[in-house]
DNA sequence: CATGAATGAGCATTCATTCAT
DNA sequence: CATGAATGAATGCTCATTCAT
C-alpha cells in the first residue's frame, strides 16, 4: 500500500471505465489487470486488493473535487457567488472524469461501506455546500431556510445527480460546455427557484409586469 | 419467472434490509433464504436468480412510487401545486420503505444494468417531474427555464437524494413527519430558490464594481 | 414402476435421440419431459427415475435384439449359416433403431453399472455368438480356433462397432440396405478373413505366381 | 489451458481409475482432486474443467496409441505383416493402460462430443487400419473386399472391443502375455476367418439341395 | 521490485426427486 | 391417476489473494 509510481497510477485509470460499466463487484481483478496492462500480482503489490483500487481511484477523484471546490469556495466573494463557483467546479470535475464519477456512484453503496471514503465523500461533496449555505445567510446573499440540513442535502443531490447525468451522456469533446450549461441550469434552479415570481409572493394576484 | 404467490412475495421483503445493508453482491442467496424463510431452490423456482430478487423488490417499489406520484400528478390543480404533491408523494413512499430505497440506490449501478428496471426507474422518478415542469410553464405556475432537461434532472436529484438521506436516517416511527419536513424543504428550495430576493435583484447592479 | 401404458411407451421413444446425442447424464429429466410431452412427475409415476428411462428404452432394445437373434439362431441350418443370420439380425435391429443404439453405447459405461442391463446386454449380444462358434466347431461348419473366448469377443466387437457406425451414419430411408451391406462385409471378414488365400497357405515360399 | 508441468501430469493419471470406474459424470472434481492430490483450483488453473481432465488423459492415450501403431505400420514388411504388428501394438497399449482405456470407452459418447478428441480417436484407431487394408490389396498380401470401409470399421471394432475386454479383465501382471494372446486370436480371425476351409470351398456346391 | 503460479474459500445454480391435491 | 409445485442435496466453477522466485 505504498505510494504507487506515477506510471502505474496513470495506467490504473484505464480501469475506471470498466468499473463504471460493471460495478466493482462485477469487475474481476483479472479484468483490471488486462485492461490496465498491469499484472495482477503487481496491483496487489502496490495496492490493497480490489477495494484498494476503488479507494485509489475514488480517493483521487475526491481529492480533485475537494481541491477545485475548495478553491472556488475560498474567494472573497459573497456566499452566493461562491456557491455558483462551487457548483461549476464540482460539475467541471465530474464531467471531466465521467468514468470515475460513474464508478463512484455505481458503487456508492460499497463506497459508503469503506469508512475512509464515506468521510471523504461527505467532506468533498456535502460539507462545502452546507457551509456556504450558512455563510450565505450570514452575509445576506442567501436566504434563511427552515431546514438547512435538508436543503443542503437537496442541493447536493441536485448537483450530483445532474453531474452524473452529464457524465453519463456528455460527449467527451464538449465536456466544458456541458459543465457550463448544467452549472447554469442548477444555479438557476437552486438560487431563483421554479415558481413564477409574483405568483409566489402572492399566489393569487399576478405576474411581474 | 412465474407470478409469485402473495405469501412468498411478502416473505421476500424480509430480504430488503439485508440487501440495503450489504448490497446485492454482498448478500448471499443463502442469506436471503435464511432471512426470508424461503428455501433457496424455491427462490430459484419462482424468480430468476439473485438479480431476479432485486428486480422483484425494486419493481415493486417502483410501481408503488409510480402509482402514488401518478395520483398526485393527476389532480386538477396547477402544475406547481401538483409538483409539491408529487414531491411529497415520492418522499412519502421512500421514507416508508427505507430498506427498499437503500437497496435501490445501493445497487443503482446494477439496477441500471437491468434493462427493464432502468426504464421503470426513469418513468417512475424522472418523467413525471419533467412533465410537470413543462405543464407548469404552460399554465403559468412555473417559470420557463433555459435548460428544462437539466433542471428536471436536478430536481429529480434533489428529491431522490434528500429522500434517500431521510430513508437512511429517519426514525421509522416518525416516517410521515420526516417526509413532510423534507418535502417542505425541497419545495422551498426548488420553488423559491436560495437567493435573497432583494439581493438577487440587486445582484447584477451592486457587486464587483 | 408399473407396466406403463402403450401410449406413454411410444412417446418415451422420443427421448432416445436426446439421450443418444447428449448421453443420459447430459439429458435432464426436464428435457425428456419436454421432448416426449410427458410431464416430469408422470415419468416418475410410471418409471423409476432417470435410470428407469434408460432401463426401459434399452431393455426394450435388448429384448428386440435377443428376440431377432434368437430366431436367427434357432433354425436347423449349420452354425455358419446361422452365424450369418445372427449377424444380419443384430445389424438389422441396430440400423432400425439408431438412436437407441447410440444411447446404449454412449452410456455403455453407465449401462454396465446397471446390473440387470449388463447381464441382458451380455446375453443379447455376446452369448449367442459364443454359442454359435462352439456349435460351428461341432458341426464342422466353423474352424476350431486357439482362443475361442477372445475370438468371440472380437466377433462381437466387429458386429457391434460396425452396427453402431451404420446406425450413426445410416440414412434412415435405406436402413435395410445398409444393414445388408454391412452384414455381408462382416460375414466376409469373419468367415473368410482378409489374407489372400494362396499367399496365406505358403506365406513363406512366395507371392502369387 | 497451458501445458501442464510433468509432475501434475503424472499425478493426474491417478484419476484414470476413478473415471474408468464411475464415468466422468459420476466423478466429482473433488474426487479427482483428492485422488490426485492436486487442489481443485489448481486443476482449473491448468486444465479446462472436468472435460479438460478427460481430454488430457485421453489425448495422451491416443498419442501413445497413434505413436506405437505408427511405428508398427511404418516398416518395410508387406501390409498383412504390418497389420499384425499394428494389432499387436494397439492391444499392447490398451492392455498396458487399462484404466485409461476403460475411461475412454466408458465416456466414448462424451469423447465423441469433444471435437478434437473425436478426430484424434479416428486417426489413432481407425485410419491406420483403413490404410493398411488398401495397401494390402496393392501389395497382394490382403484380399480385395467388397466394402472396404465397412470391413475396416469391423476390424477396428474387433480389435478395440477385444482390447477393452482384455483391459478390463486382464491381470496387470501378465499384461504383455494377454496382449499377445488376444493379438494372435484377432489376427487369426481377421486374416483367416472362421469358416472351415474345405467346407467353405464346398459351401456353395454342397449345402441345401 | 515485480510477477507467474498456485490455491483456499466461497457460492450461485442446477436438478432429480417428492408430495399434496 | 396424474401432475404442478416445491425443495434437499449436490457440485462445478470462480476469484481474490498469497508467495516463492
Amino acid at each position: 500500500m505504498r505510494k504507487l509510481p506515477a506510471k502505474l497510477a496513470s495506467q490504473l485509470y484505464g480501469a475506471a471505465e470498466l468499473i463504471a460499466e460493471r460495478g466493482l463487484d462485477g469487475t474481476k481483478i483479472d479484468d483490471i489487470a488486462e485492461a490496465t496492462g498491469i499484472p495482477k500480482a503487481t496491483i496487489y503489490y502496490h495496492l490493497d486488493g480490489k477495494n484498494g483500487v476503488l479507494a485509489f481511484l475514488l480517493g483521487d477523484l475526491l481529492d480533485l473535487i475537494a481541491g477545485e471546490v475548495g478553491v472556488a469556495v475560498s474567494t472573497e466573494e459573497d456566499a452566493r457567488t461562491r456557491l455558483e463557483a462551487a457548483v461549476a467546479a464540482q460539475l467541471g470535475v465530474m464531467v471531466e472524469h465521467p468514468f470515475l464519477c460513474r464508478a463512484l456512484v455505481g458503487d456508492l453503496g460499497r463506497a459508503t461501506r469503506l469508512p475512509d471514503l464515506a468521510e471523504a465523500l461527505r467532506s468533498a461533496f456535502y460539507q462545502p455546500i452546507e457551509k456556504l449555505l450558512s455563510e450565505g445567510v450570514a452575509d445576506g446573499s442567501l436566504r434563511q431556510v427552515a431546514d438547512p440540513g435538508a436543503v443542503a442535502m437537496s442541493v447536493f443531490g441536485a448537483i450530483t445527480v445532474a453531474g452524473l447525468s452529464a457524465a453519463v451522456e456528455g460527449s467527451s469533446t464538449e465536456a466544458s460546455a456541458d459543465a457550463a450549461r448544467f452549472s447554469a441550469a442548477i444555479c438557476e434552479l437552486i438560487l431563483d427557484g421554479l415558481a413564477t415570481r409574483r405568483t409566489r409572493d402572492d399566489h393569487e394576484s399576478g405576474e411581474r409586469p
